[in-house]
DNA sequence: TTGCGGCCT
DNA sequence: GCCTAAGGCCGCAAC
């Protein structure tokens, strides 16, 4: 089928001046948004091959929707000059590459590409319309993709849709977008829609009632009486954002095929003006565009028949090594990628006899042999029947400590940065469908993918663990982070469980007085404006009002909380903002936030992810369970939401100042470690040892003052972060540095020695050998080395604490297992560990927080914990 | 997407 | 003079 790509051309453009970085060539023109278009286009022209291709652009006349609408004319904002002088150039680019360019007085670019769109399907063409306006999505039709392209960092990603695409992500469907759109309005293309009115309603009341038509003739079963009230009110309005909305795909715009044919993109002219704007990498594409890019070397092979996929498991259980990945989404397995050698990788396709308890059960039985490479372990446990007892290698876990300052550990990844291999992404290779479409929609690709996957996760195990070795990480890896994987999962799979009426019920307060606030705020500024935006309460606060405190940040003013506390005194209504920050926060965080997250056993399942964190600590995702409020006494009661099941208590146990404690034992300061032997109160100790009196007179001022001091040395200490944090100048709180040092001169020896041996060596580690590379040593940028210096000081401290915690873990949801019990570690929160506890085991849990917590690591201080139980968070801590 | 602001250890 | 205390995640606004 002939295929046509249409481009919406200031879109794209404004994509990639926002995406690339600033770039000019030697006659100083800004280049960076041709630059960025150009890739975008040859990218497009790599993946769909079309015979087509076409450019729309708006033109400066007005429009309909002008005559429509007077405010439309303020719509367009105006355009950067550096963008403004590239669209001449990019039109003069794309005509040297024989491109058409498509415009039309009176309509808008989305117009031209709707309207040629739906012509060229009808006579039967496949169209590909890119733009980065989700606007266009309304277009998207059976033989009309909508592609998106997302640039950052240099690589360019492309989200495509068809209409199932558009209704699995924004459930209605692309002719009810513009419905939605008009309901909800656009501020950035300055469509009004209905006031109250916000996503959530409108994709509610067009799913209800299937368009702006339908809410209109059930306007009195319209739900929420705002939204009601509103509607009634507006009518004229939302007909008006409709049709503003709605792109017109009956503009007068003649299109033949034949105009939009792809001839020879790389003509002379069109080489000219590469090297005039100095674009290396483009011209090097001109240059050897005909040679092909050398075959990968690899062979993949994919097994549909049971006899092969069994004499492969047979072939892999008797081998000496094995890379393998169980490929499984969600619920579903789809397949298992294998790989035994060098040269072949195979895809087992969930398939026929090839079942998905087959598969399950086959790697379960593979993995068991201990000699398995894998990728992203924690994610196919929930097919297998593993346990702490069985040892499979997972090759992202192990690139994550050989260099824990990367974003992803994906098999390309591997391949890069450690086989000499460049490895095509799953993005490159599946776009984004799921496991089971690209299956089933792009088989080749799919297996491609699978070989890579288990070539890659094969050769990870021949190189890894001699780097590891070499490292000094091998014990790290075997014996706490493969571990952790299963401590992780079964943390995850347990979940914790959320009264979800009573946290609706909490949000519902808040909500209350969030809408009491708001209205006392605008009534004291004199100004209905959002008072979540930093930059309209800034001008409202520092302009209109004219209050003292300057500008701070890059944008504008600060509207901090630190900011604004100092002006509360003075101003009644910046308090009021302050408590409307926090029920709002609270709200939106946590409130709904959280609800989002229930799921249909009445749990939270949160993520707890291990490559993330340059440190070695653990960190929480979808939700953040890591961060719930604690401090405040409102932010504090959601902890009474989440509650143990019937029968079963919460435990909660807590190192005591596990990271001061780690400092002691690393720097060996005798006086430090004395002191932390018998003290009950490490920040009373501090102040009585560093200031010179009496523990039984030290003044909670100079506790909290010591306390500061003890943070900062833990941070990587500076006058400058102690002096903000207590308010004093910084001449003051270098006398409390110094102070310290004397106090303690061990830790002044130790801490300067992990920055000299930081600069030696580049990288810093812990007590179990994690390494922290610190390339900001070496920079001349002074405030990067200071960072390095202070990365380099409370690495190993953070680092070591979180080692003594994963150990913990481990040995706390091994020892539930193996003793029978029912009770469960269902969280960790850096230096705290809860476990939902059946009554009936307390004593018995106690004691196994207890001994494992403590017997973690043999430190010169004890390593002591707090304990509470409840029958709620709230009450456990 | 980025920046701001805010919650945690 | 630099204008940073360490490590995270997430909602919102504006781009």
């Amino acid at each position: 089928m002939e295929k046509l790509v249409l481009i919406d051309g200031h879109s794209i453009l404004n994509r990639a001046f926002y995406g690339v970085p600033g770039l000019t060539n030697s006659e100083g023109l800004h280049t960076n948004a041709v630059y960025g278009f150009l890739n975008i286009l040859f990218k497009l022209l790599e993946e769909e091959k079309p015979g087509y291709l076409a450019v729309a652009f708006d033109l400066k006349a007005p429009t309909f929707r002008h005559t429509m609408y007077d405010a439309y004319k303020g719509t367009r904002k105006p355009m950067p000059e550096e963008l403004h002088e590239q669209v001449p150039l990019m039109k003069e680019v794309l005509t040297a590459m024989g491109i058409p360019i498509f415009t039309r007085e009176g309509y808008e670019a989305d117009d031209i590409l709707g309207t040629v769109a739906k012509k060229a399907q009808a006579a039967g063409m496949e169209v590909t319309v890119v733009s980065g306006d989700r606007d266009l999505l309304q277009l998207s039709d059976a033989h009309i993709k909508i592609s998106i392209p997302k640039t950052s960092r240099g690589t360019t990603e492309v989200h495509t849709y068809y209409p199932e695409d558009v209704k699995r992500e924004y459930q209605v469907t692309p002719e009810q977008f513009i419905d939605v759109k008009a309901l909800m309005g656009d501020t950035s293309d300055n469509i009004p829609g209905v006031p109250s009115i916000g996503e959530k309603t409108a994709t509610n009341l067009i799913l209800q009632f299937g368009s702006v038509n339908g809410v209109y003739e059930h306007l009195s079963e319209v739900k929420p009486p705002r939204a009601k009230k509103s509607l009634e009110e507006h009518r004229d309005l939302a007909e008006l954002s409709y049709k503003l909305a709605k792109i017109c795909i009956d503009a007068p715009v003649e299109f033949s095929p034949e105009d939009a044919r792809i001839g020879d993109l790389y003509t002379k002219e069109a080489y000219e003006y590469m090297s005039r704007l100095e674009f290396k990498s483009l011209l090097a594409r001109f240059g050897d565009h005909v040679k092909k890019e050398a075959a990968a070397a690899l062979d993949f092979h994919a097994v549909t028949d049971l006899a092969v996929a069994e004499a492969l498991f047979q072939k892999a259980m008797g081998s000496e090594r094995t890379g393998a990945v169980l490929l499984a989404e969600g619920p579903e397995i789809s397949g298992a990628a294998l790989c035994l050698d060098g040269q072949n990788a195979y895809l087992i396709q969930k398939e026929g006899f090839l079942t998905g308890e087959y598969l399950a059960e086959k790697m379960t039985e593979l993995y068991r042999t201990g000699h398995v490479w894998t990728l992203g372990l924690k994610s196919q446990l929930p097919f297998l029947d593993l346990g702490y007892g069985d040892t499979v290698y997972d090759a992202a876990v192990a690139a994550y400590l050989l260099n824990p300052l990367k974003d992803t550990y994906d098999y390309d990844d591997l391949a890069r940065d450690h086989l000499g291999l460049t490895a095509p992404s799953r993005a490159d290779l599946l776009k984004k469908l799921t496991y089971a479409e690209a299956m089933d929609q792009e088989p080749e690709a799919f297996l491609s993918f699978a070989g890579f996957l288990g070539h890659c996760a094969y050769q990870s195990g021949g190189i890894l663990m001699e780097k590891l070795e070499a490292e000094g990480m091998k014990d790290l890896y075997l014996e706490i982070e493969l571990p952790l994987i299963y401590a992780l999962y079964h943390m995850e799979e347990e979940g914790i469980a959320v009264k979800r009426e009573e946290l609706s019920a909490y949000g519902e307060k808040l909500k209350q007085q969030i809408t009491v606030l708001e209205q006392e705020i605008w009534d004291m500024t004199g100004s209905q404006f959002n008072i979540n935006s930093p930059k309209q309460l800034g001008e409202v606060l520092f302009e209109k009002m004219g209050l003292k405190g300057g500008k701070k940040t890059k944008t504008g003013y600060s509207t901090a909380a630190d900011v604004l506390e100092k002006l509360a005194p003075d101003y009644p209504v910046v308090q009021k903002i302050l408590d409307y920050r926090t029920y709002a926060k609270l709200n939106s965080t946590y409130a709904e936030g959280l609800g989002n997250f229930i799921g249909p056993d009445g749990r939270i399942h949160s993520r707890f992810n291990q490559t993330i964190t340059a440190t070695g600590r653990i960190s929480s995702t979808e939700p953040n369970l890591q961060n719930i409020p604690i401090r405040m006494e409102l932010g504090r009661a959601i902890r009474k939401v989440f509650v143990p099941r019937d029968g079963f208590v919460f435990l909660d146990a807590d190192y005591s100042q596990i990271e001061l404690r780690v400092l002691a034992h690393m720097s060996g300061d005798s006086r430090l470690i004395e002191a932390y032997r018998s003290a009950q109160d490490i920040h009373a100790i501090t102040a009585s040892q560093v200031f010179h009196i009496p523990l039984d007179q030290v003044t909670p001022l100079k506790r909290r003052n010591a306390k500061a001091v003890n943070f900062g040395i833990v941070y990587g200490i500076s006058a400058f972060g102690l002096s903000e944090d207590l308010s004093i100048s910084r001449k003051e709180a270098l006398e409390y540095i110094n102070q310290y040092f004397e106090t303690y001169p061990g830790v002044k020896t130790f801490l300067d020695g992990l920055v000299a041996d930081a600069r030696e060596k580049g990288f810093v580690s812990t007590m179990f050998g994690r390494r922290r590379p610190v390339p900001e040593l070496g920079s001349a940028n002074f405030m990067q080395r200071s960072f390095g210096e202070r990365v380099a000081m409370n690495s190993p401290i953070q680092g070591t604490a979180a080692d003594i915690i994963k150990i913990a873990m481990i040995r706390v949801d091994r020892r539930l297992r193996e003793e029978g019990l029912e009770s469960r570690l269902i969280l960790q929160v850096h230096d705290e560990l809860l476990v939902e506890t059946a009554v009936r085991e307390k004593a018995q849990v106690e004691r196994i927080l207890s001994e494992e917590m403590s017997r973690a690591a043999a430190l010169k201080v004890p390593l002591e914990i707090d304990m509470h139980d409840g029958k709620n968070w709230f009450e456990a801590k």
